[in-house]
DNA sequence: GTGCCAATTCAAGTCGACTTGAAGTCAAGC
DNA sequence: GCTTGACTTCAAGTCGACTTGAATTGGCAC
């Protein structure tokens, strides 16, 4: 297994180097030593990086992941928490699956203005109204989550 | 149709006034006046708040969802972008689903450590290196999307 | 041995979507 | 008339996840 400079992790797993120092600082991933200043990374890195991308797109957040790795530096994964993300992600699904058809009706609908169209009204309120969603003290029943695709 | 008070706005679409003031600040809404200071909501700005979370949930920008007003405030919706963004929200949702099926197989997967399961590997691997991310430049292989669910 | 360019540190900046705080206004009920 | 509390404005703050810039160091090809 070859050692890695951090231009070429980089590289590997298209991050920027900035990313992977920041990362490093945040402990989510760490090197093996240094060469002069410089930092050296085992190969497994890649891997690891590549699992934290997998955290980010269930919607972990940076410190959640860095949980997950135990403070050993293993991955240590609470199963629990693992299966309510899976829920909770499941149900994202089901809302965005909505949403879409709704965008594709919305799309071929031939009604002037979209809100004239009682079909597209109805696919709105069910994605809003979302059963389930119970507010306490007039909390969200707007505000659900949001799925924000970012880059190219 | 009644009028309302923005707190009334607030309390029906569980939205936090100072969201509704921001939001008209952005052009996302309007107040159809005054009553002294203070602002006055038709009973409609409810459902246009319906289709602003609707918007926010598939991913559309604030900005973006301005965008879908037209400058009359009538919805005025470009049909390329709805289809373009219907398959965004598509291969999220496909994404999210491995990504779904990754956690539910880790939560149940034998292997000490996730990295030792070649079938959870597999999975983070099929995850991450999506086919037809082209990046140009050393740009996010890594760096997809997420999908963050806020709130309760 | 020397020059270059990638790496380093650290502080500060950015971005989107709001929230918070301070200070002031006013409609309505008592 | 006075109080109350929901409303108003405007500036500034927050949060997460990075990025950027300036100043410096030092590994490696020549």
């Amino acid at each position: 297994m070859r050692n890695l400079d951090i231009g070429e992790v980089a590289e590997q797993c298209g991050l920027p180097t900035s990313t992977l120092r920041f990362y490093e600082e945040k402990g989510l991933i760490q090197s093996i030593g240094r060469r002069g200043l410089r930092r050296v990374f085992a190969a497994g890195v890649v891997e690891r990086l590549a699992l934290i991308a997998l955290g980010r797109s269930a919607g972990f957040s940076l410190d959640e992941i860095a949980q997950i790795f135990g403070p050993d530096g293993r991955v240590r994964i609470d199963r629990k928490k693992l299966l309510a993300k899976a829920d909770e992600l499941d149900a994202t699904i089901r809302r965005l699956t909505t949403v879409s058809k709704a965008l594709r009706h919305a799309a071929a609908c031939k009604a002037p203005s979209h809100m004239e169209c009682p079909r597209f009204r109805r696919i709105v309120r069910s994605a809003v109204r979302r059963p389930g969603s119970r507010r306490k003290n007039g909390a969200s029943t707007l505000r659900n989550g949001r799925a924000r695709p970012r880059g190219t």
